[in-house]
DNA sequence: CAAATATCCGACTAAAATGGTCGGGTATAT
DNA sequence: ATATACCCGACCATTTTAGTCGGATATTTG
């Protein structure tokens, strides 16, 4: 289970966008150089992003790419979904006809769902602004409460 | 993001063998034939199993497996981390010196580390004898709680 | 004992995904 | 005009995934 490069790429290169925002657009070359990540990759994702509206683009010397808007409106789940990242752990096609022969999979479907769901709800509440502040801690700060359907019942 | 078959697989035969336990062993051939996964490949997921001392073989005619305890002892999180299905999207090597050229990886190493943090807690908070039960629901029940270092400022 | 059943084990492999590179374009500031 | 930088599609090597295959070993049943 695993994050492809890309996705870490797209949100570093997101946050180093946000961080060196002094007004002008910042090239890919820098972000090439400060990230280390190649040039022609960086511009593969930022096409992306770009079609995303997540960040916008200024053609010809002294250009570059800029945030389409604030770094505390864009959470991280928005940047990887623009990059194809999907967060889909859903085993069965959406609309498995669950009928006749009655497969354990589908069992497991709320648990994958479940996760998936866990998952886009903790990326959408990281914004790139939130993750530029040294103050704010993340690990072990986190609780995921799970209601049962009815109340007690459970350990 | 994905997570590959054999994680997937390893948890709908572990709960099938959870279902169709009457005291005696079951064979991976019925697993096979009632999830539809192929026999070699499961073989292979069970060895898994049983290294992790999940699951006890009994050879021989009439054997197969059983689990190695209630099924509510054990956890999701137990059978995907025992076929090698690691919940770790961590960037750079744990121990990154991140001294000398400040590149902006370990801003998102928090992001990282709180999204893996995220993921086991739930995969841990599940057991097969829950995913069993049809009246416990997960989607939409679930809340993420984040605190920030210190109370207020945010939004 | 023999035969059938079932776990055990390692090596091998086709197909897909990943993580890029390369070669050219187009817009624009100087 | 030239240099800068974005734009775009095709291509490709490596790795991972998702298995298969052939055979060995243990054990129950007749």
């Amino acid at each position: 289970m695993k994050l492809t490069t890309k996705g870490r790429y797209a949100v570093s290169a997101m946050l180093d966008l946000a961080k060196n925002d002094h007004g002008g657009p910042v090239s890919l070359n820098d972000i090439s150089k400060r990230e280390d990540i190649s040039l022609s990759y960086l511009e593969q994702i930022f096409t992306k992003l770009r079609k995303a509206d997540l960040v916008k683009s200024v053609r010809g010397p002294g250009g570059g790419y800029v945030l389409a808007r604030e770094a505390d409106k864009i959470s991280v789940a928005d940047v990887i979904d623009s990059v194809g990242e999907d967060v889909d752990l859903c085993c069965c096609g959406d609309s498995h006809s669950d009928d006749e022969h009655e497969k354990t999979p589908c069992f497991t479907h709320k648990l994958w769902s479940g996760l998936t769901f866990v998952m886009r709800e903790y990326l959408q509440s990281v914004s790139l602004q939130e993750l530029l502040d040294p103050e704010i801690e993340f690990g072990g700060r986190i609780k995921i409460e799970r209601d049962t359907k009815s109340s007690g019942e459970q350990k």
